[in-house]
DNA sequence: ACAAAAGTGTTGACTTTACACCCATGG
DNA sequence: CCATGGGTGTAAAGTCAACACTTTTGT
């Protein structure tokens, strides 16, 4: 159906992921480099505009898979920017999503997608982005944060299983802050979310550690 | 600007309110009648086609005074509903958001609206309501459950002071869980975020109750 | 042999929970 | 005068925070 008053027309969605992933420890975030103009060459986040005839996180699969490959992942929503300028060709309102990604599957992109760039970027490190994407991604990882403590977003970071030195670094880095080492164990263990699969590997140190796996149906972490 | 691409065009933004108020510890959410097709007669959240020269919370605030008479509320984003099919009419992706509003404003609507239906209904008697109406309240009411564990959200509702019980009354319904009456005071109190204003009114005993108020620049409280 | 990270236990402080009695007042 | 809800204290259980030493292994 056409909507006769101006005022209805001319709209549009921005769908937009702020993926991380955590490798050693170190909170990642992927990003795209732009082929086209406005902001051509700029990194941003990966997205773009959603038809009118599918439904909002296919749309945003869909795009992530042009752009960076990357298939089939859980997305939370995260913000909605609406600003009336944010976008200045036509009025878009953008939505956000959070996702992550195991750093097994963090190789894949590069892989398939040699033709456009798409990499992954320090937390500490991202560039000056297109568009509001330094705030959307600032937002998005507040969200990370506030997610972490009580989502299945560890399990998907760790579905071959963590040591427990490892996830504490993970923490550490989401929630920009320390935690004995002791503690963290003992209160990890007392919540009976995880179990010991009598696997050792190397994380950092000289000496191996336990592996561990988070058990089904557990939501609720810290 | 005009987009060329058809999958691009007739999009359009429904932003939706869900407002929730708190009457002697009963959890209320406003709805108003509907006046047009689709849906007339039919309750529904109050909300609307967003404009597309106006910021988001912008557009929310018009048509909640528009059709409810209530102005200058704070709202929070809560969910966003992408179905392709959720409008008949056109491709709409609708846009929730959460509010509450003092117990002393909420004859306001009566006053001001008398030409279109707005009313209160307490949570647990909620109509058949227009579109997916009933799906979002139910989502506004997850969103106002963690909310209320910090944010201002409480200082908004009792803008006069409260008594401690009306205050466990109120988290009690929106959290639909009991507290022990001297626990609940107690860690209140403890937590440094009230004060007595040295004045007791009646609540809902026969004894009159102290009169606490909230400090000012406080955020966390559960 | 030593540096670097993994693993383990205890204690005191604090928080949470459970629970019983008196007070004020409207009916 | 009594039923109803408001106000207070205490003890036991549980959680959290601080802290030191031993083990393993790559160099």
């Amino acid at each position: 159906m056409e909507v006769k008053n101006p005022l209805y027309q001319n709209q549009g969605i921005h769908v937009i992921a702020s993926i991380f992933t955590v490798e050693k420890g170190i909170v990642k975030v992927l990003l795209i480099r732009r082929t086209n103009e406005p902001f051509k060459d700029r990194w941003a986040l990966p997205g773009g505009a959603l038809y009118n005839n599918e439904n909002i996180i296919d749309g945003l699969n869909r795009e992530l898979k042009e752009k960076t490959g990357i298939t089939n992942i859980n997305l939370e929503l995260c913000n909605v920017f609406g600003d009336v300028n944010r976008s200045k060709l036509m009025r878009m309102v953008g939505i956000s999503y959070l996702g992550v990604i195991d750093s097994e599957r963090v190789g894949i992109l590069r892989k398939t997608q040699k033709t456009s760039d798409a990499d992954w970027f320090t937390i500490n490190n991202i560039p000056n982005l297109a568009y509001d994407h330094n705030e959307i991604i600032k937002a998005s990882l507040e969200k990370l944060k506030s997610s972490i403590l009580n989502s299945d977003i560890l399990k998907t970071l760790f579905p071959n299983g963590f040591t427990i030195p490892e996830l504490q670094k993970t923490y550490e880095a989401i929630l920009n802050k320390t935690f004995d080492r002791r503690n963290f164990r003992r209160k990890l263990l007392n919540l009976d979310l995880i179990y010991d699969t009598n696997k050792e590997i190397n994380f950092e140190g000289k000496k191996k550690a336990k592996l561990y796996k988070f058990k089904e149906n557990n939501k609720n972490v810290f």
